[in-house]
DNA sequence: CGTTGAAAGTGGCATATGCCACTAATTGGA
DNA sequence: TCCAATTAGTGGCATATGCCACTTTCAACG
């Protein structure tokens, strides 16, 4: 009824979090049989395609802080989907990999998506959709500075 | 190095997360001079764009659940920038509005925005940026239900 | 009116994310 | 070989979000 302007809000950064916070909600619920959540599901997967990713290496690809990607895993090694050990070089670097149960949990998992990513890409369109995450790719590429903020160093 | 698909995820989901956190963190980092986080900045601003708006109204506005909207609220109520009142007709009902030094706030957080999305659409192209803003409101207006979840009811 | 059901928030609990200060392990020289 | 700088993670603290179970008010009805 209220605060319903056609350009709901120009910050593309508060756009982008309520998409966000909505499209999550939907991911959620349809995962929700499984026990995971959208975060979850997507931490898993990472780890299965990649060969027993380091800590560093995930959280690069999913662009998310070493020590959130830390804390986000421990409900996931509690729950015994996934297990750490050190890597045999450098004794620094700890490594991921999903156990037996962490990869049934994604099989399943994965079917209870595919439903949920049907089901939008069907209303919204799948070549929509595609343009959509690749726009969505271009901007979390891209290198952001604050001119002001880094002006040497 | 590793890790590094072209289409990284066909997870609109985790697309959309991935994303955020970069946006954010960008506009995090712009807006800390200011105190404010950019979740904090798009509240208040909504905040201010309303008539003094009921708890109700503003997570409705930002997709956000009413809980969450309590919570993220506290620290904007102990620093001073926001205070609630209840509605003279309907007691249910809080209604909330800035106070002279959460508008300041506001104020000052409004020039630190600026420069980090003028700084983001020089990169991005400000057309490609409203583009993207829009399709994420159309997705955020979409009225999503997993069929099988919700066949009655 | 009194009962009932809907509406608006609150509090508790759990995950999601970040930043900062530290610790441990490596690497690069001097 | 030994120390300084770098790299990879951890733990603590704070905000961001959701869901669920309640509590308080209203509104509708009989």
């Amino acid at each position: 009824m209220e605060a319903e302007q056609p350009g709901f809000s120009r910050c593309n950064n508060a756009t982008l979090r309520r998409t966000a916070r909505r499209l999550g909600r939907f991911y959620d619920d349809a995962l929700a049989p499984s026990g995971l959540k959208g975060t979850q599901f997507g931490l898993l997967f990472q780890i299965s395609v990649g060969s027993e990713p380091a800590m560093g290496a995930i959280a690069e690809a999913l662009i998310m802080d070493l020590s959130a990607l830390g804390h986000t895993l421990k409900p996931l090694v509690r729950d015994g989907y996934v297990e750490t050990f050190p890597d045999k070089d450098d004794r620094r670097i700890k490594r991921v990999k999903l156990t037996p149960s962490g990869q049934a949990k994604l099989d399943e998992a994965i079917k209870l998506w595919s439903l949920a990513q049907r089901q939008f890409e069907d209303r919204i369109g799948a070549e929509r959709a595609a343009k959509l995450r690749a726009t969505l790719d271009e901007v979390a590429a891209l290198d952001l500075e604050m001119p002001t903020a880094a002006p040497s160093r």
